[in-house]
DNA sequence: AATAATAAATTGAACGATCAATCAATAAAT
DNA sequence: ATTTATTGATTGATCGTTCAATTTATTATT
């Protein structure tokens, strides 16, 4: 049990210092060394635990995304939303996304450096379709029976999705990250154009 | 006249060779070499036109966005707009970014690759910020006069600048591009929700 | 017009630096 | 005593860049 301890522990603080150096310097300065330096270990250690820096990436992009999921679950069930639709699971999935304790230009910018990377590294590929595959499940689960069309809710959904993308990669460019409700203004344009 | 003829040539053979890999295999595979190879001539040449290779990325980066500029302006003068003010002009505008002509996967992708380092290559922030300046500008200057509300004015173009942005995203990571009108719709939304 | 002289264009080998990954050796824990 | 954790040196590959050598083009001279 220790054994199993040790390990996970040095596992999340790698995963931890190589978040870090992705959302500070980019995934390009994110080498082994680095980032062992970051989480102050030596640079075998992340082959030890990881067997290639590719595994230890995997795993922080994975990471990065949690958030959203348990802040969306956690409304859900706060506000005894059972089966996830209606205008309430909309609600808590859209903030969810964008509320400023989860969308940080930290979190913000590590995720843009893995997306930007889709189209060339299929591991990346995987992460990011099964994200945002469950993303747009809940945004369609929640749309169902609001729409003024109910044909539309697959357009409207994906058309969500990437307004909230677009959120995230201009909170990554971003100092301050953004103004309190400025991504949550443009988002309610957008329904209130194809929702009841 | 001839010597600055090849100089003119084999400049913007690097650059399409340099868009190229930077589009089709990410800016992290772009080595001279590579560029090189898909120009068609030997990794020695590169430093011999640009000096560096992050002057030739430069250059490539520059070069992704001048047939939007270019679009906008030949739809302002194919429309007698001259002032850029009003709804036929901010039309021009966003058409310009998103006509499917225009909006290729290829150079929204190399697009991404750029953008996604804004935060790490201050030379890439600089290019980024004045090319992000003069479309908020455009935008504003078509706002102007049509806004419910005329102070919202600014909010409204950068709102419309990072919905453009997300869907520029998009279409990098889709095989087949965006689908016509795909775009415009969301755009419409926000539009259609705080002009008149 | 033909040839020599000069300049420009191009190449490929070489250099130093950096990287991921391996591995034998050491330290710590059980 | 045995397993686990950790280190740091090493290896082989690849990178950007430099540079001397070579080829090609242009200009000047006869």
């Amino acid at each position: 049990m220790a054994r199993r301890s040790i390990e996970e522990i040095r596992r999340q603080e790698l995963v931890e210092a190589c978040l870090a150096v992705v959302a500070e310097e980019g995934h390009d300065a994110a080498t082994t060394q680095r980032i062992a330096a970051r989480a102050e270990t030596s640079a075998g250690i992340v082959h030890h635990y990881f067997g290639d820096k590719a595994s230890l990436l995997q795993a922080a992009m994975r990471s990065v995304r949690t958030p959203v999921a348990d802040a969306y679950r956690d409304r859900l069930t706060a506000g005894g939303i059972a089966d996830g639709s209606g205008r309430a699971a909309l609600s808590a999935c859209i903030d969810a996304h964008l509320d400023p304790s989860i969308l940080t230009v930290r979190r913000a910018a590590a995720w843009l450096q893995f997306t930007s990377r889709v189209a060339y590294v299929p591991d990346y590929a995987r992460i990011h379709a099964a994200i945002r595959c469950r993303q747009i499940a809940a945004l369609r689960r929640s749309l169902r029976g609001m729409s003024a069309d109910p044909g539309a809710a697959p357009a409207v959904a994906l058309r969500l999705a990437i307004a909230i993308d677009g959120f995230w990669a201009e909170c990554a460019t971003r100092e301050g990250g953004l103004m309190p409700g400025e991504a949550r203004a443009a988002i309610d344009a957008i329904l209130s154009d194809s929702v009841l």
